[in-house]
DNA sequence: AGGCTGATTTTCT
DNA sequence: GAAAATCAGCCTG
């Protein structure tokens, strides 16, 4: 999809792009999947980067939407974020491998596909996400997203691994994927 | 199956 | 100096 359209689709607030983004494509130079799991992160929100104001590191959070924001999560890994409204963005967390599984087993150094790209940093690992993609446009360079009109039945649950703002209920699964980096409580 | 810990580096207090 | 939108490996039971 063309970088202005992809700047349409993502300019509202994160919480309703996050479950629009399941079952979307997301590739980088032809190598990806289906988006099956994203959290969403709003400008006034406490869990958010962005939260505290515009500092060096989430500078592309308050790019235009469709900017990819890039950051270094514990010293280690990357976490690859769609942004939305200036201040807010979506963390994808996990894709269900479809093109350039050989290259994505290779980078990964494992031939699990479960887990493959289950979870933000393994994601960005099967993909080759770094800072040089940071405050990139999506639809540019390589990167490809590609929304679909239905992804099928979408389930929310609680955001993880974060210590603030933790009763909200913005993280959004495909259901029934077995490609989440978690399962989802089961709701009555 | 589930819990704990080390790795590693940037950011903010 | 502590915490962080994580992950893999190793421990226990």
């Amino acid at each position: 999809m063309q970088a202005d359209q992809i700047a349409w689709f993502c300019d509202r607030a994160a919480l309703d792009v996050a479950p629009a983004l399941i079952g979307a494509e997301l590739a980088v130079s032809g190598i990806g999947g289906v988006i099956v799991e994203t959290e969403a992160y709003e400008a006034d929100d406490p869990a958010s980067h962005s939260f505290r104001g515009r500092t060096a590191r989430n500078a592309a959070m308050f790019g235009p939407p469709g900017t990819a924001y890039v950051y270094r999560s514990y010293g280690i890994h990357w976490c690859f974020n769609i942004v939305c409204r200036p201040g807010s963005a979506v963390l994808v967390r996990a894709i269900e491998p479809r093109s350039g599984i050989e290259e994505m087993v290779r980078r990964r150094g494992t031939a699990d596909l479960r887990r493959l790209c289950a979870g933000p940093g393994r994601l960005c690992q099967a993909l080759a996400i770094d800072a040089a993609l940071n405050g990139t446009e999506i639809g540019t360079g390589g990167l490809v997203l590609v929304p679909c009109a239905s992804g099928g039945p979408v389930v929310a649950g609680l955001r993880v691994g974060i210590s603030k703002a933790i009763d909200r209920p913005w993280r959004f699964g495909r259901a029934g994927s077995r490609f989440v980096s978690r399962p989802f409580i089961k709701t009555a």
